[in-house]
RNA sequence: GGCCCCGUGGUGUAGUGGACAAACAUGCCACCCUGUCACGGUGGAGAUCGGGGGUUCGAAUCCCCCCGGGGUCGCCA
């Protein structure tokens, strides 16, 4: 080692000691004499004293370094001077006396602050990622996922769960996400895909008897990205067999529980973790992954607003539309620029526009308030009964604003759901000292597909439908409610799963509504199929993604923060330049010729 | 594919039709400085205002197209 100590290790108890440092100049401060430098390594920054009286020819080096260069110093820690401590710094109370040093390798000046924590282009952080990686921020957010992984991994293995690997280079499954594909050589004109999930050959290896099995598996969607999804991602997957859905949500309930004390012990949550129904979720919150650290829930108006004479309200009712809204508590005093604005945000999301109603600000209560006091461009459509109907449907209080849309009852709740995102955002409602978990149950087992005009999985085929709800999946598709849970945390969507369908014959059943062929189910479901025939035990099990775990624990807003080498928003990775092209011989090899786009 | 936001010295920002051959902070370079810690002081270099076209007597600023980044709807079994 070139090194006999770290930088941030260094404390008083080592008073006396000769060390040797080695890392990155954080720092210089040159008062012509007397040069201090504050050192850099993985575990923190140390002050360095290069005193001519002490050594000249150190004090030379040490003239010569610059922010970034690499060096190694020898020196004898020593407490600082009485009064020159430095109580910001973790090492504030020593510093190091230079008695011998080198540079080991200068640097350009960085293209960015490598010691101070402001916003920087992305592109660039993305191009120079390994010195974006320097950075406190990002170093802290690599080590606390591991950290995250790490408890993981030893918390499910505590709890018997042996873990499996399973292959990257597997078949390509045409429903669900666009897969990623990789040609064969040896098999010209066929394709490897890259998993979506590792969903099939989990449910094998319980087949395979081994009862209790995780990953932390990568997996590869090829859609687009978001703040929270990136074309590859990790998570942690897990299938138990012998199991009923109370298992796996007690189990999960409990890792997060004690992660969180474990590593976020300042952090509060909402226990036990709150268990909605997917209808009360969307009914409540317009979607099924609420952020539960503030209420502004959603009211549905319909029908008082059938009895308006708003012709707006009227014709969306009378087109199958519905009426809903949010109150914003104190919001009556909005200018029309704050109101504009929530008005191009609904719009955005597919709304025709946002009918405002401000509760006057003058009235005592809801009781005195008299049709004057309210502002709004449907008051002349609506009967001050209608409109103390609506408030108290809320619980609005006077001074309060009531935020409605009236559209197609799938754009009413994208549009109050953004919408409720958004005032909490302004109004600064949810908690950041909270973890808010919660699991969502009873989702619909199917859900039309209007454009192709069948019925499709709401999470995936291999979710098995309730018991009791096993008779109408000929009579009532629709009504049938599957064994599928999604885990949420401040909004985010961090898993889910189900218990599983475990026979063919159910199996099969559920791919023929979904509408495959006897040949299609034959091609592209038979090795599962075939093993349900082996004696495979009921089973059933949950993934997780740990970009968005690691994600919310480090208090950032996007799993790029968490990824040490992140692709952007156009699924390019900066720091490589890929995806790139290929020369003519490798694509020979692959028996590929590229198609002229237009 | 749609919508929204952003692009000005290395970095972060100000400037939204004339007083801008572009300002501030920081970084960088040189010199001075023995207790600083976001050290301080003096001086200096550094920007075809993302690119192209247009409007105008005049464009960083207004309009159009393109490029790049971010957010989002669709998409994500």
């Amino acid at each position: 080692m070139l090194k006999s100590h770290s930088c941030g290790e260094l404390n008083k108890k080592h008073v006396g000691a000769k060390v040797t440092l080695a890392g990155w100049v954080d720092r210089r401060r040159d008062h012509g004499d007397l040069i201090f430098i504050d050192l850099r390594d993985r575990e923190g920054v140390v002050q360095v004293v290069f005193n001519p009286e002490i050594s000249k020819s150190c004090h030379q080096t040490a003239s010569e370094m610059r922010s970034e260069y690499v060096v190694r110093v020898s020196g004898e820690v020593a407490r600082r001077p009485r009064g020159t401590e430095n109580p910001k710094m973790a090492t504030g109370e020593i510093e190091v006396i230079a008695y011998d040093t080198a540079i080991l390798n200068p640097s350009k000046t960085p293209p960015f602050y490598i010691n101070e924590d402001i916003e920087i282009d992305e592109n660039l952080r993305l191009r120079y990622r390994y010195l974006d990686l320097r950075r406190a921020r990002m170093r802290e957010n690599l080590l606390l996922r591991h950290q995250v992984v790490k408890f993981i991994r030893d918390f499910i293995n505590d709890k018997g769960f042996i873990e499996v690997e399973t292959p990257i280079l597997i078949k390509s499954t045409p429903e669900g996400a666009r897969d990623y594909l990789v040609p064969s050589r040896l098999q010209p004109g066929k394709f490897y895909a890259l998993p979506q999930s590792p969903q099939q050959l989990k449910q094998l290896l319980m087949v395979a008897g081994v009862e209790k099995y995780f990953q932390i598996a990568r997996c590869f969607r090829d859609e687009d990205t978001r703040a929270d999804r990136q074309p590859e991602f990790t998570q942690l997957d897990l299938e138990m067999s012998f199991i009923d859905e109370e298992d796996i949500l007690k189990l999960i309930e409990e890792l997060f529980t004690a992660m969180v004390a474990a590593l976020k012990p300042e952090m509060r949550l909402i226990k036990p973790f709150p268990r909605l129904s997917y209808n009360e979720a969307m009914a409540r919150y317009g979607t099924d992954k609420p952020d539960l650290r503030f209420g502004l829930e959603i009211r549905d108006l319909s029908d008082i607003a059938a009895q308006s004479s708003f012709s707006i309200f009227r014709s969306v009712i009378s087109e199958g539309g519905r009426v809903k809204g949010i109150c914003v508590p104190g919001g009556a005093d909005y200018s029309r620029r704050q109101l504009d604005e929530l008005n191009r945000l609904v719009q955005g999301l597919g709304a025709k526009g946002l009918t405002t109603i401000a509760l006057g600000t003058s009235a005592a209560s809801l009781d005195s308030l008299t049709i004057g006091m309210v502002k709004s461009v449907a008051v002349k459509f609506l009967t001050l009964e209608q409109i103390k109907e609506m408030a108290e449907r809320f619980g609005a209080k006077a001074g309060d604003l009531l935020l409605i849309i009236a559209a197609k009852p799938e754009v009413v709740d994208v549009a109050l759901a953004g919408l409720r995102q958004e005032m909490a955002r302004r109004l600064k409602l949810a908690d950041p000292n909270m973890f808010a978990f919660a699991f969502i149950e009873g989702f619909p087992l199917l859900r039309r597909d209007e454009g192709a005009g069948r019925w499709a999985s709401e999470h995936h085929p291999f979710t098995a439908p309730r018991d009791e709800d096993i008779p109408l999946l000929d009579s009532a598709p629709q009504k049938v409610r599957g064994r599928h849970y999604d885990f949420v945390g401040n909004g985010y969507e961090i898993g889910g799963g189900s218990i599983r369908i475990h026979t063919a014959e159910l199996q099969r059943k559920v791919f023929r509504l979904l509408g495959y062929s006897d040949g299609e189910i034959e091609a592209r479901f038979g090795h599962l199929l075939e093993a349900f025939d082996y004696g495979a035990p009921p089973h059933g099990g949950i993934a997780l993604g740990v970009d968005r775990i690691a994600m919310l624990l480090a208090g950032e807003e996007t799993i790029r923060e968490v990824i040490a080498f992140p692709k952007n928003q156009n699924a390019v990775d900066l720091t490589f330049d890929a995806p790139s092209p290929v020369t003519e011989e490798q694509l020979s090899e692959l028996h590929l010729l590229l198609r002229e786009e237009d």
